[in-house]
RNA sequence: AGGACUAUAGCUCAGUUGGUUAGAGCGCUACCUUGACAUGGUAGAGGUCGGCAGUUCGAAUCUGCCUAGUCCUACCA
């Protein structure tokens, strides 16, 4: 083996083998254990978050397919509607200057399976780096065929189930993109704007209670003036009361607009009228509803003022009655140039009262990051209610639990008031509405144009036309548990796989993409009883990876971190050049460029994927975000050239020997024992805590165990054994046997956590621990064997370790160079003192480096002090040891005893504590202090008597 | 406005049902190129657990209030 540990030899061709033998494929033996990758954007890349949240789906894979499970993790991308659509037309239009609509729909979809084949694979490569065990074999994408049957089979199920209905309904309008959005994917911010306040006169002569002719509306839009179709004030508002069915005439539209009684107008808030515009606003909208007020659209789909506005009856038919005129200078002004106008002409006409400073959220879209205009249209919703049911349940009764727990709140706060959902998108790349269309605009759903005609009894001559919308894409990633295993089709793998066990995901996608398969899913998969599937049982909510100064990671802030540099690294001038390209807003990038060179003056260096991976679980608490440090990264990768350099000396120490694989006579040494104790202990501490979702914690005892027992102390232990040559042979077989065989351990235990150099190192340890196999990933996972563990060796060393980090202690703060053999004498110990003295004598002078060790006769000579218990450890001072050093030394000993002595009496002395603790709290109390009381006595002595000089 | 989460060593984080002398890694100090490892070894320094009050024999841990920060939801005509 190479003296330094270098991930880049060796972790890409393993992964190679791996793949190319078919170890990631579910092996049809034992219990299956599934998980479903969240489906990657195919054309984007990975970032830190889904490093973090693949690795731990790879540790938990890896860790059931050890443990023997049927092991499935599903991998599988995204279309991405929006996301994909908008960057290659982006690459069109820089490449071709053309818009999407040149090409024409057929074509534009060409160039985005274009550049999905094009971009698609660094994903996969990506994935492949991380060391993913993932099956390659059933990869998916939601635009593949069969994927849309199911995609298919959902709507056409679902309109059957009258649960998707399609209608004119007010939605969130990207006017840059041209399509409707989500309630989700809007983002609200708060924004510095005006309220203005426009008088309505009263029509026909009629006054209000103050005597005056008009009303005073507040508006934070005025173009919506054009839509009004009615004025609401409260049934209770004494001011009003009288003008309740009478009218205003609404300026510049030139229509009488009628004063409505309604619960959404509120006393205590501004006039107390509030202008009802239902075509363009949501609360309007509801108030319409209930007043009966008909719906006037002002806007183009561009959120330009139309030439002329259209008139909607409530229910969505065109009504011909109302007047709808719009002055000819507003006609065509963007919405924005519109409010100027409409304000400027309220002002001419005397009709502006005043305009105040407001603070409002403006509601922007997450794409395109324009402000969203309520709009109507003709959209498809599904109606979620119903579905919601089932899916409340399901987490109330436990069939799905959150890891961690308190974002059940946030999912049923969300579920409890659950809005129907737009799923039609004004997009071409997608999967297109199942739904034709006839001339006079009945609609027919069905699975093609064929079976709508045969069923619908349809016939040739009648012309149909498909739906041009497509579907939301987070409506296919609902799907994506069972539409992945093959459903409709009720394959094998569906009924083997589904439900999956666990779905790794951050929390902003809970209202997404978690709540929405729980609902879907347990729509279309039912049990064979009927009880409705869930799609998995846990819900493994990950933090966010912030930078190091926890800002969230952008690339318009630059701060983003690509895994794969901190596998390979990467060169300063590569660094910045990847943040600063292909920039969305190049105005940035020098704030940016300068950023990036003072984090990372030198670049970042390479640490490898395990060392990545192993900073990732170790930071892995739940619920909590994680902000990125370098020098963790650091560590890790120090951690792993530790096993490296351990699996050295293992190798050079029993290669060529005899380890036990034979049956030959071999013989433990108390060492021996006790780090096969503390094996088992480590083991079942990875045991529990994986199964707590506690990778964190699991990968702590991982690093505590391998390094600061098996490396720090018991490698150091079998040094006196296999160099003293007076050791027989026996004891020489069971430490190299024992050396040998809890490294084959530490490997297998850590082998979903560090994957590769757990792999390469076994290769050639295992025949040596007497195992067989291709590879360490199908081997048996390490289980706690409680009747290995012996207690008498753990206490043993532990006493053993006392006595020696005692004369490391003196030799340390002494100055005693380490390499200077020097003598001690014990004093004052006690029967089993005497015993251990004897079985680990040859220990202990080798460990600390001892001239001599031997138990005092006659009188002291003038020492260094220790206390192991009440046993002295002496190190003589001839020579060596400088007086007020130790003095001080043992003051400062002295002070902690003392004080600890003072906290104990004063506990023990409260009649109330000794009376209501518990019997062991009290008697462990009662112990600590008689040995801080002995303690103390000791060290008193020995600081009067060296005084005494 | 409602809710959630966070606050522990200089930095990044652990701390299970209240019973600790509050832990880890990195960083820091001193010494050490000893035969697995300087991506290392040995020893050490460093914390009124955000603040105040309460419950309790006992609080980093439970309760209330406050402060600071992050986020979500909703509303603002």
């Amino acid at each position: 083996m190479e003296k330094t540990y270098q991930p880049s030899d060796i972790e890409q061709s393993w992964y190679q083998t791996w793949e190319e033998k078919g170890y990631f494929k579910p092996s049809g033996k034992g219990d299956s254990y599934s998980i479903m990758i969240p489906p990657p954007n195919v054309t984007g890349s990975l970032h830190m978050g889904h490093a973090f949240q693949d690795s731990i789906m790879d540790a938990l894979t890896r860790y059931h397919r050890m443990k023997g499970n049927n092991t499935l993790w599903q991998v599988g991308t995204d279309h991405a509607g929006i996301a994909t659509q908008m960057v290659v037309e982006r690459k069109l239009a820089a490449e071709e200057g053309k818009t999407r609509h040149d090409l024409g729909r057929e074509d534009f979809l060409k160039k985005v399976w274009e550049w999905k084949e094009e971009s698609g694979g660094t994903i996969t490569r990506q994935l492949r780096r991380l060391g993913a065990s993932v099956d390659w074999e059933h990869e998916r994408f939601t635009m593949d065929d069969g994927f849309y049957k199911a995609v298919q089979e959902v709507f056409i199920r679902l309109y059957r189930d009258k649960l998707i209905y399609r209608g004119k309904r007010l939605v969130n309008w990207d006017p840059k993109l041209h399509t409707a959005i989500s309630d989700l994917e809007v983002e609200n911010k708060e924004k510095q704007g005006h309220m203005w306040h426009l008088r309505y006169p009263l029509s026909d002569g009629a006054l209000t209670s103050e005597g005056k002719s008009y009303l005073v509306v507040a508006t934070t839009r005025p173009e919506t003036v054009l839509g009004d179709t009615g004025v609401a004030v409260n049934a209770d508002d004494p001011r009003y009361q009288s003008l309740i069915g009478k009218f205003v005439d609404l300026p510049l539209a030139g229509r009488r607009i009628p004063i409505v009684a309604d619960e959404h107008a509120d006393m205590e808030k501004g006039t107390g009228c509030v202008k009802i515009t239902p075509a363009h606003d949501f609360n309007d909208y509801e108030v319409g509803k209930r007043c009966k007020l008909p719906m006037i659209n002002i806007l183009t789909q561009n959120g330009e003022i139309l030439d002329q506005a259209e008139a909607y009856n409530i229910d969505g038919s065109i009504n011909e009655a109302l007047e709808t005129h719009i002055p000819e200078d507003l006609r065509g002004l963007d919405r924005f140039q519109a409010r100027k106008a409409l304000v400027a002409h309220f002002e001419e006409l005397g009709l502006l009262e005043e305009v105040k400073d407001h603070q409002l959220m403006v509601p922007y879209g997450d794409r395109s990051g324009v402000v969203i205009e309520p709009l109507l249209t003709d959209q498809w919703f599904v109606k979620a209610a119903p579905l919601a049911l089932p899916a409340i349940k399901a987490v109330e009764d436990g069939d799905i639990q959150f890891v961690p727990k308190q974002y059940e709140n946030m999912y049923f706060s969300w579920m409890h008031d659950i809005q129907d959902w737009c799923i039609s998108r004004q997009l071409w790349w997608g999967h297109r509405i199942p739904a034709w269309y006839d001339e006079e605009g009945n609609v027919y759903v069905g699975r093609s144009e064929e079976e709508v005609r045969s069923s619908n009894n349809i016939s040739d001559e009648v012309s149909l036309s498909q739906d041009n919308d497509v579907l939301d894409t987070w409506f296919s990633s609902s799907l994506w548990t069972f539409g992945t295993l093959g459903w409709p089709e009720l394959t094998e793998r569906l009924k083997t796989f589904h439900p999956t066990d666990v779905l790794v995901t951050g929390f902003d996608i809970i209202f997404f993409w978690v709540a929405r398969m729980i609902m879907m899913t347990m729509y279309f998969m039912k049990d064979e009883d009927g009880k409705p599937q869930v799609p998995f049982k846990y819900v493994y909510v990950t933090g966010l990876i912030r930078d190091e100064s926890g800002e969230k990671m952008s690339k318009s802030k630059g701060n983003v971190l690509d895994p794969l540099d901190m596998i390979d690294g990467i060169e300063l001038e590569d660094l910045v050049q990847k943040r600063t390209g292909n920039m969305m807003q190049p105005q940035l990038a020098q704030k940016i460029e300068k950023r990036t060179r003072k984090a990372f003056s030198e670049g970042i260096s390479a640490h490898g994927t395990d060392a990545l991976r192993f900073t990732l679980y170790s930071l892995a608490s739940t619920g909590r975000d994680i902000n990125w440090d370098m020098k963790r990264l650091e560590g890790y990768r120090n951690f792993c050239n530790k096993i490296w350099n351990a699996a050295r000396y293992v190798l050079m120490n029993t290669e060529d020997h005899d380890c036990g694989q034979n049956d030959k006579p071999y013989e433990l040494s108390l060492a021996d024992k006790w780090i096969v104790s503390k094996l088992q202990e480590c083991e079942a501490q990875v045991e529990k805590h994986v199964s707590e979702f506690r990778l964190d914690l699991a990968s702590q005892s991982l690093y505590d165990f391998i390094w600061n027992e098996y490396c720090d102390w018991y490698l150091e232990l079998s040094k006196p054994i296999l160099t003293n040559e007076s050791s027989s042979q026996e004891q020489l077989t069971g430490t190299r046997r024992t050396l040998v065989r809890v490294l084959e351990a530490i490997l297998r235990l850590s082998h979903p956590f560090l994957p590769f150099i757990t792999e390469e190192i076994w290769q050639r340890i295992a025949p040596l621990a007497g195992k067989q196999g291709d590879t360490i990933m199908t081997q048996d996972y390490p289980v706690a064997d409680p009747s290995r563990i012996d207690n008498n060796a753990l206490g043993d060393i532990e006493w053993l370790k006392g006595v020696i980090v005692g004369i490391r202690n003196i030799r340390g703060e002494m100055d005693i160079s380490p390499g200077k053999p020097i003598p001690v004498f014990l004093h004052n110990g006690s029967d089993e003192d005497k015993k251990r003295f004897e079985s680990n004598k040859a220990y202990i002078s080798a460990l600390a480096k001892l001239e001599s060790m031997e138990w005092l006769t006659g009188e002291a000579p003038l020492s260094a002090t220790q206390l192991v218990g009440s046993m002295e450890v002496l190190v003589p001072m001839a020579g060596l040891i400088n007086v007020e050093a130790e003095v001080a030394r043992l003051t400062k000993e002295l002070d902690k005893a003392a004080k600890e002595i003072g906290r104990l009496n004063g506990k023990l002395n409260n009649e109330k504590f000794v009376g209501n603790a518990p019997d062991d709290v009290v008697a462990k109390e009662k112990a600590k202090l008689a040995d801080a009381e002995s303690s103390y006595k000791i060290l008193n002595d020995q600081v009067e008597k060296i005084k005494a000089l």
